[in-house]
DNA sequence: GCACTCACG
DNA sequence: GACGTACGTGAGTGCC
């Protein structure tokens, strides 16, 4: 039975467009940008990939604008006429299309004085009178009317088909009726008029009511009256002609038979001279391998870039079966183990997870492991458990020196992927055991690279969570086995039966949600961060974390009782200024004092009524004279240091090492930056004397030294590398100071006064500025502060464009992209609440520059420990990264040698994903102990 | 468990 | 006309 044809109709130029706001600037051998041909390139890829698969196509045809110009212009001169220029990297862009179309021996078909649009559509429409099926490749609203049965529409960058269904959900009307719903709105980038103050929600509103166009401008004036009902009256023509406008034209001649598209095997060669010339690599090894028409999926992402490699293994769409928690097998002797490795060796990939006795993986004993082999296949192997009661009977169990022994080959084969959930905190257990668990993925990271930002029901990237959101299955929690409080018992006594039960699903469910995420990767573009940053990051951080810190318990000692002993005396000195005596930590209390019984002035704020007291308003009233707010600010610095620092760090030196080991979250932060807990060593006090004293108290051991390396202003250099500011380059690579320049720029003069100035509008800029918040910060007036924006923007003109691209492209993607590919979520950009939304834009403008910049320091980070063993450093040890810095601890004889590769490493750390053009400064410190380094 | 405050980049 | 104002974090304290 002849298979029933299936005509794909790609919209090229509208792809290329999209393709070029969503992928860095790459450029070809030659030096032409060819970002979005790329992008294009890789979605002709995965079509041409569907073909003979069911559903796929059997005959494909590109359509390209040729000119603007077409009868719309004859009907309303005004049509297209405020387009935007294409941005200048893109021009040369458009003939590369033609080009990389031809590659892949596919019709491109393009016609003076015809639209894409009006062509697709009239092809369509050939084609469904022949009883072929039909999808429009593209996400373009006009096109969305074209919907019917035996048509639908592919979304290739968010992998999606759209059906009626998703025009109901996008405006609420059907197919049919939404060009009525486009004229009644209008459209702001072709020009079409529409009816002003209506807009999508209106517009859908008035169609859903009354039917179709018609009828609404019928019904206008029995309307009740309003501004819409007048307009619905005084623009109906325009309403009408912009019903011509956006109503697609499907009679155009055409100058291909259907036949002609008929999509046949690619021949490779002129694929593979196109590939080769500009620089396609990947897609090149790709070809090589297999061709695209019968290759699997190939990956997105850049051209290769060093650090990391793909996978082997690359999954499979599954038919998983349902989590039986009753097929889980509890493994108990060296036999049953071996089985399982064996079949774990056959499947090429385990999940694995280990059942420890703590959260601190540097404390935790080891209880158990569990592996999953294929989706339900899972068991759990006991290795602690027996009661705490010494005399009490322990289980069967394999002595955890046999298992370890076992799997060690097996967690170390390379040509076996172990798949975990949060897999830094089983390496570190792992590693403490002499196993260095190697080659990963790590479905928390993956989460993490793909929805970043993304607000589900439940948030976060915790194992749980994503159980419920992509399997649609609640875990057994732990609680429910353990307990909770004083009665809570460790996971070595629970009975083996529940522990299997346990372990066991973490495993299963963690291969099952790699079979949901990885697929992901490619598709949404996440390949690249994936692969290049976060996952090889992960091993690194884990070795940071083992390595921890040398800190000096008697000095902190020391410091907690000075802080004490001038914590009384201040105490003393504020309760006899009050009158009385209080809690100086209460802020409720402490704004009592001083508002209601001392009468300062000074107001309410926030939802609970109390009065604020923080830092600005205390200095505020220190400034004015009030001794008492003066001594409870220098009252409150001791206390927190006190309490936050140098009693809290003794408690946290771990009794084994003698050393400090943070842990670090690769998921905690939205930008893509780490975050450091128990304890946080990200925010050690470094801006106050009194504070710095408490970075002395980290130290290197004997006979060594810490090297602090920070990049010097690295925002800056970004934000002025990405939104192109000529002025701003140009200082950087003179080594200017640039807060000088920029007061110089603003003010017409250097002094302290304008360098701080300038210093508080940088930052701004990377904030996303608003004037009533620069007015708060430089105190002055809003008017004043708008005046200072409004300059800055005059002097450099790069930053407002890259608002309001970032701006743009986030309201229509819904997201943000680093340089290098990271991608972070804003649902809220388009939300209704001002405030909800403004915030969401002043995030969404920091997103790439503070995210770009966590790429770059990670990269950094994957290449040092390679780079220092290649110069023979292999004892340098990398301890701490803090945002911008990365500490080190070494022998004092190798400091000129190791700050010469650190320096290179950091300073080169974009390339060659990015070639940045603004360079990179590292500022390296070296002495006894981190306090002295900087 | 939340609000407030404050340490860092 | 009111809203609520710089981005990203984690931890300790008081208080309900």
């Amino acid at each position: 039975m002849a298979q029933q044809n299936h005509l794909y109709l790609v919209d090229g130029s509208s792809y290329i467009f999209r393709a070029y706001h969503r992928l860095p600037p790459l450029t070809n051998p030659e030096g032409t940008p060819v970002g979005a041909v790329y992008g294009y390139t890789t979605m002709l890829w995965k079509l041409a990939d569907d073909l003979h698969k069911a559903d796929g196509p059997t005959h494909m045809a590109v359509i390209l604008d040729k000119s603007s110009q077409s009868f719309r212009n004859e009907l309303y001169d005004q049509y297209k006429a405020h387009r935007p220029e294409p941005p200048e990297d893109l021009r040369p862009q458009f003939p590369l299309i033609r080009d990389a179309t031809r590659a892949f021996s596919m019709p491109c078909i393009e016609e003076d004085n015809v639209e894409a649009d009006d062509i697709i559509a009239s092809y369509a429409k050939d084609a469904l009178a022949k009883g072929w099926k039909v999808t429009i490749v593209s996400s373009d609203k006009d096109l969305m009317q074209l919907i019917q049965p035996g048509l639908d529409m592919l979304d290739t960058m968010k992998n999606a088909r759209l059906g009626p269904e998703a025009v109901m959900e996008k405006f609420g009307v059907t197919p049919e009726q939404l060009g009525d719903v486009l004229a009644l709105m209008g459209d702001a980038v072709d020009n079409v008029p529409g009816i002003r103050g209506i807009g999508p929600k209106t517009a859908s509103k008035l169609i859903v009511e009354h039917g179709d166009l018609e009828s609404v401008l019928a019904a206008a004036p029995s309307m009740k009256p309003s501004k819409m009902r007048d307009s619905l009256i005084e623009q109906a023509d325009m309403a009408r002609l912009s019903k011509v406008l956006v109503t697609l034209k499907d009679d155009c001649p055409l100058p291909n038979e259907l036949d002609d598209f008929l999509l046949k095997d690619i021949p490779p060669e002129p694929l593979a001279a196109f590939l080769t010339k500009h620089g396609f690599t990947s897609l090149l090894r790709k070809l090589g391998a297999s061709g695209p028409a019968d290759a699997a999926p190939a990956p997105s992402g850049a051209p290769s870039d060093a650090p990391g490699s793909d996978n082997a293994i690359t999954p499979q769409p599954l038919a998983m079966p349902a989590i039986n928690l009753d097929d889980y097998v509890c493994v108990q002797d060296v036999d049953a183990l071996d089985a399982w490795i064996a079949k774990a060796r056959a499947a090429g990939m385990v999940a694995v997870d280990t059942e420890t006795d703590s959260l601190d993986s540097m404390q935790a004993a080891l209880v158990g492991v569990s592996l999953a082999v294929a989706p339900g296949e899972a068991c759990y192997i006991p290795l602690g458990h027996g009661s705490n009661d010494m005399f009490a009977e322990k289980p069967q169990q394999i002595a955890l020196g046999d298992a370890i022994a076992r799997l060690k080959p097996l967690l170390e084969d390379d040509a076996v992927l172990k798949i975990g959930q949060n897999l830094k905190y089983d390496l570190n257990v792992l590693a403490r055991h002499g196993v260095h668990v190697s080659p990963i993925d790590d479905t928390m990271v993956m989460s993490f690279n793909l929805d970043a930002g993304q607000e589900f029901g439940t948030g976060g990237h915790g194992m749980d969570a994503l159980a419920d959101r992509h399997l649609g299955h609640q875990c057994i929690s732990f609680k429910s086995l353990t307990g909770t409080g004083k009665k809570q018992i460790g996971f070595n006594e629970v009975p083996l039966a529940d522990a299997t039960r346990y372990a066991a699903e973490d495993a299963d469910v963690t291969l099952r949600l790699w079979h949901v995420l990885r697929p992901r990767l490619p598709v949404e573009g996440a390949t690249r961060i994936y692969q290049n940053v976060d996952r090889p990051l992960i091993p690194v951080v884990a070795g940071m974390e083992r390595h921890g810190i040398k800190v000096d318990r008697e000095q902190l000692a020391a410091l907690s009782q000075d802080f004490a002993t001038r914590m009384a005396a201040l105490e003393g000195e504020i309760h006899e200024l009050a009158g009385q005596s209080f809690a100086i930590g209460s802020p409720k209390q402490l704004g009592e004092i001083l508002f209601d019984k001392l009468g300062l002035k000074g107001g309410k704020k926030g939802k609970t009524g109390a009065y604020s007291t923080d830092v600005t308003v205390l200095e505020k009233l220190a400034g004015e004279g009030s001794e008492i707010s003066r001594k409870v600010l220098d009252w409150r610095q001791l206390s927190k240091l006190k309490s936050t620092y140098t009693d809290a760090l003794q408690e946290q030196i771990n009794p084994n090492t003698g050393r400090v080991h943070t842990s670090y979250s690769l998921v905690g932060a939205q930008t893509g930056r780490l975050s450091s807990t128990e304890p946080n060593l990200q925010n050690i006090p470094i801006r106050t004397e009194i504070g710095r004293q408490i970075r002395h108290a980290f130290v290197a051991e004997p006979g060594n030294v810490i090297l602090a390396a920070d990049y010097s202003q690295i925002e800056l250099r970004l934000a002025a590398h990405m939104a192109d500011v000529e002025t701003l380059r140009d200082a950087f690579a003179h080594g200017e100071d640039i807060h000088n320049r920029t007061a110089q720029e603003l003010f017409g003069e250097v002094n302290r006064d304008t360098r701080g100035r300038a210093k508080t509008i940088n930052f701004a800029i990377l904030y996303g500025i608003s004037r009533w918040g620069l007015a708060g910060r430089l105190e002055v007036s809003a008017d004043e502060a708008q005046a200072m924006i409004d300059t800055y923007f005059q002097r450099f003109p790069g930053i407002n464009r890259y608002i309001a691209e970032t701006l743009a492209s986030a309201r229509e993607c819904g997201f943000t992209e680093t340089l290098f590919g990271r991608k972070t979520h804003f649902p809220r950009i388009t939300s209704k609440n001002q405030a909800e939304r403004q915030g969401s834009e002043r995030a969404a403008i920091n997103a790439p520059i503070q995210g770009t910049s966590a790429d770059i320091i990670k990269r950094a980070m994957v290449r040092m420990n390679p780079a220092l063993e290649a110069a023979g450093l292999g004892h340098v040890r990398m301890l701490l990264q803090v945002h911008d810095e990365l500490v080190f601890e070494l022998p004092e004889g190798d400091v000129e040698a190791a700050s010469a590769v650190i320096r290179s490493v950091m300073e080169n750390a974009a390339e060659p994903a990015v070639t940045l053009s603004v360079p990179l400064g590292v500022e390296i410190g070296t002495g006894p102990s981190w306090g002295a380094a900087h």
